[in-house]
DNA sequence: GGTCCTTTGAAGCCT
DNA sequence: AGGCTTCAAAGGACC
């Protein structure tokens, strides 16, 4: 794993941040050419921010509905991630990030894209480059020679180009520090939270000593108990941070000492007979083959912690599928991965800041644990088949996710009661696709 | 019922 | 050290 820092706390991330960040800049810039250009990119995405801020709250008050509302009594780790992020993004919406940038359209060299379709029906010219250059493998008829204008760049591969930070910049994780004002008395910033401790290297914050973790996590006494606190399950522990966590007895089957479940801990085993030693390290356990893989299959599964863009997908896929109907995860998983890369570093900072404390958070309650304690826990995965590269099959669910991405688009720009169905139902038809529609 | 699909990132494994 | 593989979430599709 790339370490920033050498020694001491991981970095969790901030490198990939950076490179990611840098890959995205340079190829704005590169868009970014003509000055006209820009300011029509400029009214583009500010049109598409009030929009897209439109639909997130609308979107959000849908998804407050649909969640069910904390309890003292949460007792599932995804709940609690649920909460955490919940809090950070209400964190989010009530003060920092003013502005979100629009989740998903790295390409806005469109400026009549608010209607890709002419008076027939067809494609705006402008409209073919968009899709050619977003979706190579579609048969887009008049886009030919326009791909190369810009292609989509898979993440895993940008992330190859270094990046410089801005050194002097607001801490991005700042408004994240204190979780949501709604939840927590309000208090003097953590201090291994501050700006100061930033990577002197790297400006991006680094993970802080254990040492510095302590005072973040113990609430003031009047919120705990009252509220759900995202890490609820955890704070007694760490309350008690003047212990070493390898120190604090271990409670079987995910059963926190709290009495409650510990979230990243699923396993049929739960309802056997409990384990009473370790149960993350394998290197722990009885030297007897036979009874050692008995003892290994009685393990509880311990899952790894999630990732920044995990988090985000968490977060973030409820509000894709209530904007597109399609509920089929792979289609609403690109949208969210080009969403992803279309974030700003800001907001990406924030689902890096928020993974590095799941898995400090893990780290800590499963001292022993490895991921590769889940290796081959899963049935092995062909990755060698990729033949769906044909145009038609590729080209058939690119289409769907294409559609998805449409309506989106339509729906923050001219046609809010637009939406996928209606999108799907007029190219099905080969019917114009109009605001009137 | 198990696996695949699809995404990114973290971490382990292998050369 | 660098590249490759596995797993994390999600839910429909498929066998």
């Amino acid at each position: 794993m790339p370490q920033l820092n050498g020694g001491g706390g991981d970095d969790l991330g901030a490198n990939d941040e950076m490179i990611s960040f840098k890959d995205e800049g340079e190829q704005e810039e590169k868009i970014s050419e003509n000055v006209s250009a820009e300011r029509d990119l400029d009214d583009l995405k500010s049109s598409l921010v009030n929009e897209s801020e439109n639909n997130s709250s609308s979107s959000d008050s849908e998804q407050a509905e649909r969640r069910p509302q904390p309890r003292p009594d949460l007792d599932s780790y995804e709940k609690t991630r649920d909460y955490f992020s919940e809090a950070y993004r209400r964190q989010q919406d009530g003060g920092f990030f003013k502005s979100p940038h629009y989740p998903g359209y790295p390409f806005f060299m469109i400026p009549d894209l608010t209607n890709p379709y002419l008076s027939n029906g067809a494609l705006s010219p402008s409209a073919r480059t968009y899709l050619q250059m977003k979706w190579p493998l579609l048969d887009v008829p008049g886009a030919a020679g326009l791909k190369d204008a810009r292609s989509p760049t898979p993440g895993h591969l940008s992330n190859k180009v270094p990046v410089v930070q801005h050194a002097h910049h607001v801490h991005p994780l700042t408004p994240l520090i204190t979780y949501s004002n709604e939840h927590f008395s309000p208090g003097t910033p953590p201090s291994h939270l501050s700006p100061e401790i930033l990577d002197p290297k790297t400006g991006i914050p680094r993970t802080p000593h254990p040492s510095e973790l302590s005072p973040y996590y113990p609430l003031s006494p009047g919120a705990v108990g009252q509220i759900p606190h995202p890490l609820g399950w955890l704070v007694p522990h760490l309350v008690s941070s003047r212990f070493s966590p390898h120190m604090m007895p271990h409670h079987p089957h995910g059963m926190h000492q709290t009495g409650i479940p510990h979230p990243a801990i699923v396993s049929p085993a739960i309802k056997q007979e409990p384990n009473t030693h370790d149960h993350m390290s394998p290197s722990m356990h009885s030297k007897s083959p036979g009874p050692a893989k008995k003892e290994e299959d009685k393990k509880p599964h311990i899952k790894k912690p999630l990732n920044a863009f995990m988090l985000y997908m968490k977060e973030m896929r409820a509000k894709v599928v209530a904007e597109c109907t399609l509920k089929e995860s792979a289609a609403i998983n690109q949208i969210l991965g080009r969403r992803w890369h279309s974030l700003s570093r800001e907001e990406q900072a924030k689902y890096y800041e928020l993974a590095r404390k799941e898995r400090q958070l893990h780290s800590q309650l499963y001292p022993g644990w490895s991921a590769r304690d889940n290796y081959g826990k899963r049935k092995k995965r062909k990755r060698d088949n990729k033949p769906d590269s044909t145009p038609e099959g590729k080209g058939s669910f690119s289409l769907s996710v294409l559609l998805l991405d449409l309506s989106s688009l339509f729906r923050a720009e001219r046609t809010p009661s637009i939406g996928l169905c209606e999108i799907v139902l007029l190219a099905t038809l080969g019917l114009p696709l109009t605001p009137s529609n």
